[in-house]
DNA sequence: TTCTAAAATTGACCACGGTCAATTAACTTT
DNA sequence: AAAGTTAATTGACCGTGGTCAATTTTAGAA
């Protein structure tokens, strides 16, 4: 009894979800606007709110997906053995998180922010990412004294910080990689306190 | 040659702050609405505009101003001696952070994030925070293998990502503190590598 | 085939932030 | 004081996301 959704109804999302992947592949997701996504794919406006959770939500789907994807390949990746092949393994996701102002704030926004009751597809696939390095940390010569899902949960931390130095003019003199390395081996080898 | 500015202009200004301030006063940041501002304070809207850059631009000055103030008092405290104590004298200016689902939002979107050439107020008030705990850091008994800034650096990440957490509805569990208090342990009391 | 209830779609409408050419007020200069 | 110049203010207007009562389409029941 589960099972209530017209053919019509998959056609229109699909055709809504095609047409805004073409406008982002054109434009960038920065520039998508409703308007057009729903004239485009040729629907009423009020229909895009009925199938989506206003144009976030939308984006959520789109980026959530796209940061899947970059996932899916991470887990696939052997265990990093030093911090430069971690750094390696995440910068593609990090890249994709940082190419535009607008899809790291949209990221920033559902990232640990569900407001509402179940968590969005953004705050899962940082919890996705948390699992998938902490895995890695588990076969990796790291520090061993606190567990691999925190060890990873900081990775998350410090990979947000450097993304937000990214976009400050005045911290633009380092690159990203040079910021997470030092960031990442003061987190994950620490030197004992003299 | 630089004071054209009117008196005229500071008392618009000034009128235009005094109300915003007041509407935040009573209803909180989130429910601020730049039209409720003009119309209580009688002027048009245009010049709501030539006074500020945008709402964004009001909320970064309030915003800012409240986070430099509670800078402004931890600045006069001891350096802390353990964890807890650091905890207890960051909360004041997590609790404000996190008043507001709203209040998080404009700060994580100006943190690291002057698009523009010259550094936001809340953008200032991050680097001085990380200046005031890094001062603490130096009288302080955590880990030495790295400069106070750099710890500085991670306790401002990690204390993000905490409260990133915090609007999580899977991680309510747990309080802020006690989230708080992990990170921190693990960042400045590493125990050595086994 | 016809009727009916539920689901999907429509588009006029609203809220709210933001713009800008035109107007008014404030100072200089003569 | 009058004319000229710059700065401040105005408000009609726009872009864009979002709402919702009314309408159309669909799937089954009679």
């Amino acid at each position: 009894m589960l099972k209530p959704i017209q053919n019509r109804t998959r056609a229109t999302r699909a055709r809504l979800i095609e047409t805004a992947q073409g406008i982002i592949a054109a434009k960038g997701y920065g520039a998508l606007r409703v308007e057009e996504v729903v004239q485009t794919a040729g629907v009423a406006k009020g229909t895009f709110f009925a199938h989506f959770a206003g144009k976030d939500g939308l984006m959520e789907l789109m980026i959530g997906a796209q940061i899947d994807a970059f996932l899916d390949e991470a887990e696939t990746w052997p265990a990093p053995q030093t911090i430069d092949d971690l750094i390696t393994q995440i910068m593609p996701l990090i890249q994709f998180m940082t190419s535009e102002r607008y899809v790291f704030d949209v990221i920033l926004r559902h990232s640990g922010a569900a407001a509402r009751e179940e968590i969005g597809p953004i705050a899962q696939t940082f919890t996705r990412q948390v699992d998938v390095v902490s895995r890695w940390l588990s076969d990796s010569p790291f520090r061993k004294d606190i567990s691999g899902y925190l060890l990873a949960e900081g990775i998350q931390a410090f990979s947000v910080q450097a993304m937000a130095l990214h976009f400050c003019a005045v911290n633009n003199s380092e690159t990203m990689e040079d910021r997470l390395r030092i960031y990442l081996d003061a987190w994950l080898n620490p030197r004992l306190a003299s």
